[in-house]
DNA sequence: CTTTGTGAAGCTCTTCACAGCT
DNA sequence: AGCTGTGAAGAGCTTCACAAAG
């Protein structure tokens, strides 16, 4: 209703709407039309309360009569948060995890193109079938920089972490999604924002909440 | 200070804790033996009020002059959130990601046993090199009863997700690593508990991040 | 009658500010 | 000085309750 909206989400919400996205894009590969938002709500395991707070923060989307039209709601998800533009990635640590990641199929379609994997070990670099091109770890940072790599995704052994995270810092990445099961701060001093992905630690909640009983 | 303590302990606080564990466990094994709530809260990106408050739902465990003892702090964490109890696991789905997390050498550290694997390819059971037992797919409800799995990892394909899940609430699962890109509610129905590890959801809030330059 | 949209209330967690200890 | 522990204040998100529309 003001004449600019702020633009201020809450991060909770915008990774609902995330998931929503990905969730309506399944529905629409369906078939289906219109979703009302107790129905997303349930497949989100959240309230409809919620998902109509979360569509609003786009402006609204919504007819009082069908629900919301699938279409729609999903462009508009993907022009706010620009989820359509491509951005490169690189894997850094060429492990099992590294190894499982460098071919993932879903990235594509989440417009994510991995340009780029790194290891210290050379043999790893011979080995591994992939369609990426692979360096040795001292050539990262110029990789890097040259081919404009925007997030790293971090699959080194923990006890590396602080010396890549430093080579990291140095060669304009803007992002990392941290996979080791080191724990780091949302953002770093240099402004590179940082999402930690650690399964054990997710295997310890879904125990904690085993053992409580809750 | 109460009689007895109802261990209300809110989620945030109990997931800090968890990493905050695995963070004492590495400095410990560096032979360091004390630690302050803002050394804690600089690994972790949060601030050292918070850290202090956590530690106090255990009871508190530092000391105003040298801080908090590690080896100390550690336990009582093991000991409030039962970290040290085994669990038994299973792996759903052997893609890519399944085949990573087979072998993945972290379960170990945090207690978690894998002790079977499943998937509807044969083939895949009969080529994959692990020390792990396989089992075809409609072997699932039994193995998993008779072996009396806690956890289950899915990594089956987004499209198989449902019908998993159905399978999975019949057999007395007590929780589900949800690592589909299907978005789950936290608890279902029966009771059984699910986290979701989101890695598409990571990339794309990063991606947020990135776009919106916060 | 079901749907969205929305101010207000409520709740949960974080941050503040400072007392108390070494 | 630097540390922990902690009530009080504050911020942020969710839920409620209901108006409005088809």
């Amino acid at each position: 209703m003001s004449i600019k909206e702020p633009h201020i989400i809450p991060e909770p919400a915008i990774r609902r709407l995330v998931q929503m996205a990905n969730l309506l894009q399944r529905e629409l590969a369906k078939g289906r039309d219109t979703i009302s938002s107790s129905q997303i709500g349930k497949e989100l395991g959240v309230e409809a309360n919620t998902i109509r707070k979360d569509i609003k923060y786009l402006g609204g989307a919504g007819d009082a009569a069908s629900g919301y039209n699938i279409a729609r709601l999903t462009e508009k998800i993907l022009k706010e948060f620009m989820l359509e533009k491509k951005i490169k990635a690189c894997i850094v640590g060429l492990g099992r995890l590294g190894e499982a990641l460098i071919n993932y199929q879903l990235f594509k379609a989440n417009n994510i193109e991995i340009v780029a994997a790194f290891d210290v070990n050379i043999n790893k670099l011979e080995t591994l079938i992939t369609e990426v091109p692979l360096f040795p770890a001292y050539e990262m940072e110029e990789v890097i920089e040259s081919k404009g790599i925007d997030v790293a995704i971090l699959t080194v052994p923990i006890a590396e972490v602080d010396k890549t995270l430093q080579k990291l810092t140095k060669c304009g990445i803007k992002g990392i999604l941290n996979y080791t099961g080191a724990t780091l701060p949302h953002q770093t001093m240099e402004g590179i924002h940082i999402r930690n992905l650690d399964i054990n630690c997710e295997l310890n909640m879904l125990k904690v909440l085993l053992n409580k009983r809750i």
